[in-house]
DNA sequence: ATTATCTATAGATCTATAGATAATGC
DNA sequence: ATTATCTATAGATCTATAGATAATGC
C-alpha cells in the first residue's frame, strides 16, 4: 500500500521537526496530498501512526542486526573478537546510518524530542543512542580492560564523540568532515587511551 | 512580582517535558495556581511566557561568566593560562550545571525539544551545548597543539563525555557517579590523550 | 464489490479578551 | 486608586466520524 507508506515517511518527518504535539492531521495530509479524513481509513488515530513509526524502526533495526552480522545482544559482545579496523568500519557506519539514512535520522529526532514525555520514548531513546551504545562498546572493550569500570570508561571516551556528532550533524555540519573527524578520533583513542592490540598482549604475558 | 516568576518556574518545567505546543496556559496556571485568562494580566501571549524564559537564561548566563570570572569570550580563552585542575574543576561545576541547578536543566531540556523547529532555538543549543562549548575547549587547547584541528580533536574528545552525560543524568544517572565518572574521564584524557603539562615542557623547548 | 478518497460537521480543546470582583498599596 | 484575580465566552483550531462519491480489483 503506498498510501500508507508515505504517510508513515511524511508524519515522521513533520513529528521529528516540531514534535508529535505541534503536528495537526491535517497538515500530515496536505503533505502526503489527500485531506485530513482519508488518513482514517488507514491509521485508526493519530496515536496510531506515531506508534506504527515505532514499531517500523523496531522491525528495521532487528533487520540491521541480521544483515550486518553483528553481535546481537551485549552479552555476544564478549564472545566476538573484533579488531581495531572493524571497529573503526562499524563506527564511520553506524554515525553513517543516524545521519545520512533519511528513516533513522528522522527516528532519532523523535526520539529526541519524545524522550521527556513517556518512559517509553526515553527507554527508546537511551537504548538506541546513549546508554545502549555505551554499554555495547564497554562489552566489547571488557576483555581487554583491568576491571568493568576501567571497560565504561573506555567505552565513554569512545563513543561520546559519536553521540556528539549526531547533534553536530543537526547544527549543520558537513557529514564528510565528520566522518573524518570520527576516523582521527577512533585512531587516537586506540593509539592513546585504549590499545587493543597491546592490551591484547598484556592480557597473553599473564 | 512573586507570581510572575512562578509562571516562568513552572511553565519552564512543563516546557522541559512536554515541549511548548504540548502545554496549554489553562496547565500553567493551574501549576501557578491560578485560572488561565489570569496569566495575561502578567504575559501578553503564550508565546511571551515563551521568549521571557530565553531572556532569563541569557541575563543569567552573563552574570555566571561574570561571578565565576571565567574568559567570557572564546577569543580571551587563548590568552587564560589554565592548569589541568582548573580545567577539571570547571567541568564539574559545568556538569553540575546543567544538571542539578532545576532552571538550568529545565532550560537545557527545553532547547533539546525546540531546537529543530527554529533556528534561534537551534543556534542557542549550540552556542550552549554542544559546538560551543567544543570550540571554547579549542581555544583553552589551542597553545598546546601543533594545529587548530590536533586542538579541536581534543576539545572534542574532552567534551563530548560531558555532553553524553548531561543525557545519561536525564536517563536516571545518579549524579555523584557522573561527577565521578567525569573526573576519571579527565583525569585519563590529560593522562593519555592530551598532557597540558608535557606539552607545556615541548612549547618551551621549541 | 471493495477500498480510498472527498465534503460536511460534531464535539473537544485551546488562546485570548471583556468585564466584574477581590486584594493590595498609597 | 491600582493591580490581580475571577467567570464567561468568542473565535480559532484540532481530532475524529458520517455518509456520499470516485477509483480499483476481481
Amino acid at each position: 500500500m503506498k498510501t500508507y507508506e508515505k504517510i508513515l515517511a511524511e508524519s515522521l518527518k513533520l513529528f521529528a521537526e516540531k514534535g508529535y504535539d505541534a503536528v495537526s492531521v491535517a497538515e500530515i495530509a496536505e503533505a502526503v496530498g489527500i485531506k485530513a479524513p482519508s488518513l482514517y481509513k488507514h491509521f485508526k488515530s493519530k496515536r496510531d501512526i506515531f506508534e506504527s513509526i515505532i514499531k517500523k524502526m523496531e522491525s528495521a533495526d532487528a533487520e540491521t542486526v541480521e544483515e550486518n552480522g553483528m553481535p546481537e545482544s551485549n552479552e555476544k559482545c564478549a564472545e566476538a573478537v573484533l579488531t581495531e579496523e572493524q571497529i573503526l568500519a562499524y563506527s564511520k557506519e553506524m554515525l553513517s546510518y543516524w545521519t545520512t539514512n533519511e528513516f533513522a535520522c528522522n527516528f532519532r529526532k523523535l526520539l529526541t524530542l519524545e524522550q521527556f514525555k513517556s518512559d517509553e520514548a526515553r527507554s527508546m531513546y537511551s537504548a538506541y543512542l546513549s546508554a545502549g551504545p555505551v554499554q555495547y562498546m564497554a562489552e566489547i572493550f571488557r576483555p581487554y580492560a583491568a576491571t568493568d569500570e576501567e571497560a565504561h570508561l573506555a567505552a565513554t571516551a569512545f563513543y561520546a564523540p559519536m553521540f556528539l556528532m549526531y547533534n553536530l550533524y543537526d547544527g549543520g555540519a558537513d557529514i564528510d568532515e565528520l566522518q573524518n573527524k570520527l576516523e582521527k578520533h577512533i585512531r587516537l583513542f586506540f593509539k592513546t587511551t585504549f590499545p587493543l592490540d597491546k592490551k591484547e598482549n598484556e592480557k597473553n604475558e599473564v
